[in-house]
Order: structure tokens, then sequence, then C-alpha cells
DNA sequence: ACCTGAACACCGTTCAAGT
DNA sequence: ACCTGAACACCGTTCAAGT
């Protein structure tokens, strides 16, 4: 997970000086463009925070935005950053494992709540407070598993980009449920000569609900990650000067 | 992996005379619009293979590619499925973990091998000829490690959306190698306060190169596949109406 | 000094007018 | 009948002009 967005961390305040003794309308400050976007968010999808939108709903010309946010893709940040703030990142108390698909299932469960944020977590290098918190409670939830330090660090990653992809892939319109869907169509419509693997077993590659490909998917990561060692370092480069620091195993 | 663009599957051949003995321009053609498309896509991303600027390639106006192609979504869709006929299917002729790494290997050097073609595949549902040859093969692939059908189905999605995500996540910036990146960056900077083993592991956490992570992702992948079985069908919904049919287990 | 209207440089898509 | 110029309805961002 963790995309891009030129450079400089949108998240450390800005110094703005809110007009004191201000008008009726409420003064504009990054706090207020970043919860309208996400309540226009919410509201209507990924094309409905657009600079311009916000704007618009702010009762300002969009010249007044740039004030508090660099860009549209700083805004985008914020606003991901702001939602990631819903996620239940303890995971409950059941067993380990339970603990692990609880915290990812919360993951999921805001990234697929509102319209456009799976694309936009995708789209966006995660690096806000909020992502830092699930960041580290997912860090820590592994090595409480008994997970190496080292592999854990792989698999916090990977567990983050696979249930990331999978909400923006539903936000995007993919479900398998859905049986007047181009996906469903392009499977039963497969020529049996130049496909004859999926035409035989079109009626299982359909099988399944979103549901359940998520809960195994999840199981195989978890198992995988159990049992997949990190390659231990066979053709790292030479070191460029001076002797590598043995890495103390914490924890 | 397979994702979104409104109804219809622009795959079908579209029945547009072109000029017979035409002027000296190449005439329009389905053909010749997605390739310099793709060409354009190769040269300057995604930004360079907008309709205006696809159009300019072909010295026209932007209105005639509407009689070739539905639309930009459609485009995009036909260029995604032409730049994966460039996936080496076979998977060469190693073992089977190496021949399904090396399948899943290539189409991840297609992706990443053109700049935007990774966050395109995950913002498009691919069922194109080519996303369907890929789909095959890796099915094939699976089944003939004596994987269960009904596994192997959950099985591709997982592998095609997690190599889809990879690339479309390098695509955008991401990568843990830059010690200038916005990411290297928030987990050296991460409060030791707020963030304590995020703090304490950050060399560990940058560790490992690209490809060492990638190369592990994939082992964890088909290590879980193995070994995790699919759930059972255990609290399926009642029937609607008659009794469902059993489902025969072919192969 | 702060804010913002209006302009700039773009998009995708449509449709009436041309050949 | 086929093609397309020009227009329409948008974008994000900038900057000079206002308060």
């Amino acid at each position: 997970v963790f995309l891009v967005m030129s450079a400089g961390n949108p998240f450390e305040p800005r110094e703005v000086t809110s007009r004191r003794g201000g008008p009726v309308k409420t003064p504009l400050s990054r706090e207020v463009i970043v919860a309208t976007a996400l309540a226009l968010l919410k509201r209507e999808g990924l094309g409905g925070m657009q600079m311009r939108k916000v704007a618009a709903a702010l009762e300002t010309g969009p010249a007044s935005l740039y004030a508090y946010v660099d860009d549209a893709n700083a805004l985008q940040a914020l606003v991901l950053d702001r939602a990631l703030g819903d996620v239940d990142v303890t995971g409950g108390n059941g067993s380990w494992r339970q603990r692990v698909r609880t915290l990812l299932a919360s993951y999921l469960a805001v990234l697929s709540g509102t319209p456009g944020l799976g694309q936009l977590a995708l789209a966006t290098i995660a690096v806000g407070p909020n992502a830092l918190r699930l960041y580290e409670s997912l860090l820590g939830l592994l090595l409480k598993g008994g997970i190496h330090l080292e592999r854990a660090s792989f698999a916090v990653d990977m567990l983050l980009l696979y249930c990331t992809a999978l909400a923006a892939e539903r936000g995007n319109g993919v479900d398998p449920d859905d049986p007047e869907g181009p996906l469903v169509r392009a499977i039963m419509g497969a020529s049996p000569s130049s496909f004859p693997l999926i035409h035989e077993s079109r009626e299982v590659l359909l099988s399944g609900t979103g549901e359940e490909r998520v809960s195994w998917g999840l199981d195989v990561l978890i198992n995988g990650i159990l049992q997949t060692a990190r390659p231990e370092a066979r053709a790292r480069r030479a070191p460029a000067a001076g002797p590598r620091k043995t890495r103390k195993t914490e924890r």
C-alpha cells in the first residue's frame, strides 16, 4: 500500500491566521475543508470531492482552498487519513488469528464503506497519523503472534496492500455476485475452443460470495505468512562502506 | 482483479467502413487508435493517452475517435488488453512452483514496464481476450499442480489481484528503496511516543529490496493457497427455489 | 495582508454542419 | 453516409486585482 503525491508531507499544520471576529460564514480552515470534502466523498463518491465542488459547498471560489491545502492530491491524502480514523485498530479480543482478521476487516469495512475511498487509498501514499496508527497496531499484533520482526515488516505491507486492492476493486464496480456485470458476462461467454478451462469451469468460477472470497483470502495470507521465511539475505550486495551493523532482533 | 467500465463489452469488432481509396492520412480504425494510444501510454504515461492527445497524434479532431471507440474508458480497456498480449503465459519449464512464479512475474513485468499500466489494470475490468488467455493459463497451471478447481478459482483471482496491486502501487510512486520518498520519510520521522514499534523497527521496516518483497509475497501466496481449504459452504443461504444442483468436481 | 474573481490551460463528449 | 469543427460543460491552478 502507500502511494504517490508530489513531495512534502501535508500533515504538518499550516499557519493560516483565521480572520478574527469573522463574517457570518464559517471561517475557512484546513479542518473544515477536509471535513466537508469527506462528507462530499461519502455522499457522491470521488467526483464529489473535487476542488471546485468542495469550494462551492463552502460557498467560496476554488482559489480559496489553496491557502490551506497544497493541492488536490494533498486534499485526497488528508481526506483518506481522516477516514482512516474510523478504523478499529484493536482487533477485538478473540484468538490471535481472529484479532488479525477483525483488524483487517475493520480496515476493509472503512474503505468499502464510503464510495471511492478504496481507489483513493490505492492512489495515495498513506503516511498520515491514522495510517501510521493502523500500521503500528497491525505490526504489534503480528509480533505478538510470535512472528519475527523481519518477516512481520513484509507481512504488514502485504496484508494492507491486499485489503486496499480488494476495496479498490469493489469500488471500481467488480462484484462476482452481480449476474449482469461484465465479468460474469465475459466468463459465461468465453469461447469453449479458445478458453476451454474457463468455459468448462464457468459455474465454479462464479461461485462463492464476496464474503467467502475475502475470508478465504485472509486465511491464505495468514497461513502463508506464518509459514514462509523471509529470504535470508542471500545475494545481498556488497556493503558500500564499513561493515553492516548487525541488526538486533528485538522483542 | 478485473474492474469497471460502464456496460457493453468493447471487444466486439465495430462495423465502420473505412473510406476506400482514402486520402493520404492513414485511415482511422480501432486498431490504429488503440495502437497509438498504447504507444503514447508507453512514452508519456496515463496523461499521454487522453482522447484529445490520441486524436492529435492521429491528426484528427477528438470527435473522430468516437466512431471507433465508445468512450475513454473503453479505449483504456482496449489498450490494457493489447498490452496484456505481451504476457508470456507459458510459465517456462521449471518446477511447478517456478512456473507459477514465472507466469506471474511476466504479468508483473508487463504491467510495470509501461507507466500507468498498473493503475489502468486496477481501474479496468479486464475481460478482453488477452486477459482471458492469462486467466486460462494460470487456472490450468494451478489445476495441473493438483489444486482442486474450487480452490483454484479463488486462487487465480487472488494471485492476479495481488500482482496488479503491486504494479499499481509502484506506478503511483511507492518504492521502499528511495530514501527521499515520503514513505521512508514518514517511517523515519514517526514519533517514538505515538508509534514506538515503528520507530524502534524503522531500520528493519525499510530493509529489503523491492525484488525481495515481491518474491516473498509470491511464496506467501503460493504456500497459503496450497494449505488453505476453501470454506466448505458452511452457512449457505437456504436455496431460494428447488434443490441446488450438486456441482460436479471435474478434473 | 489576506482573500478571491476571473482567467488560463486544459479535459471528455456531443451535435450540427459540412463533404 | 461518413466525418469533424466548434461548442458545451466541465476540470485544477494561478495571479492580478480588490478589500
